[in-house]
DNA sequence: TCCCTATATCGATGAATGTCAATATCCAGT
DNA sequence: ACTGGATATTGACATTCATCGATATAGGGA
């Protein structure tokens, strides 16, 4: 409950055309900036990336800190963001926390960008 | 040349499969997040909308500032940094600025960003 | 040449962001 | 209950960034 005004990417995908089609209101440019600052940055696309190669798309947090090369306070953080954005959804499982790609996700921001 | 290091869109976009097939290189995280950060905020969103909705893609600077509601210098910062990131390009006529949507560049990102 | 207008650049400032070390929390096993 | 390991949170710090006012540059008339 720490970033409360973060709304999920499917908010903003699901009711509007893409930017090139007609101007966007000041409301829907910040939610789509809100989703791609999440995107925007290269540890995340990275964690984003090696999830969705895992097996069905879900990866333990345990496996994660070490293909970026980064302190595991910092990965944790990264992957909050990712989740609170609604890019990433979050299993606890026992001890460990797996970490799976919101199906369909990745695509309502591409479709955003997309003028076709 | 006050940004070298920029590289525009499209060679980020030229090589590679979509981030969720394979797991993305340092390099190509780097690049990516690059050009996602470039549209990640909410009045540069505005002004590609903007420019992209106007005849033939294209708008003069003059018309840019007042839509947005910032000052002058503010929204010019903003067309450079779209410019050097390859999403805009910049053509001078007379004393007019006119910027115009680069075709296919918001389709590039788009692509990286789809699973199917 | 001298203004006027359009645009870019500079310098400063406050806010947001990525990172880490230290610490807290939560769960499983003994 | 205690211990150990996995993850999250906190606090601090350096960097980046969005914004503005002031200024510079450049082009088109008169």
């Amino acid at each position: 409950m720490s970033t409360p005004t973060l709304l999920p990417i499917t908010d903003a995908a699901a009711c509007c055309a893409p930017l090139t089609r007609e101007t966007l209101t000041a409301r829907k440019a910040d939610d789509l900036a809100r989703s791609l600052k999440a995107l925007a940055d290269p540890t995340r696309l990275r964690l984003i990336s090696i999830v969705a190669a895992s097996e069905g798309a879900e990866a333990c947090a345990c496996d994660l800190t070490e293909p970026v090369g980064l302190s595991q306070p910092t990965v944790s953080h990264h992957l909050k963001v990712l989740v609170d954005a609604g890019f990433l959804s979050r299993t606890q499982r026992g001890t460990w926390a797996y970490f799976k790609l919101v199906p369909g996700s990745l695509d309502a921001v591409s479709r955003l960008l997309t003028s076709a």
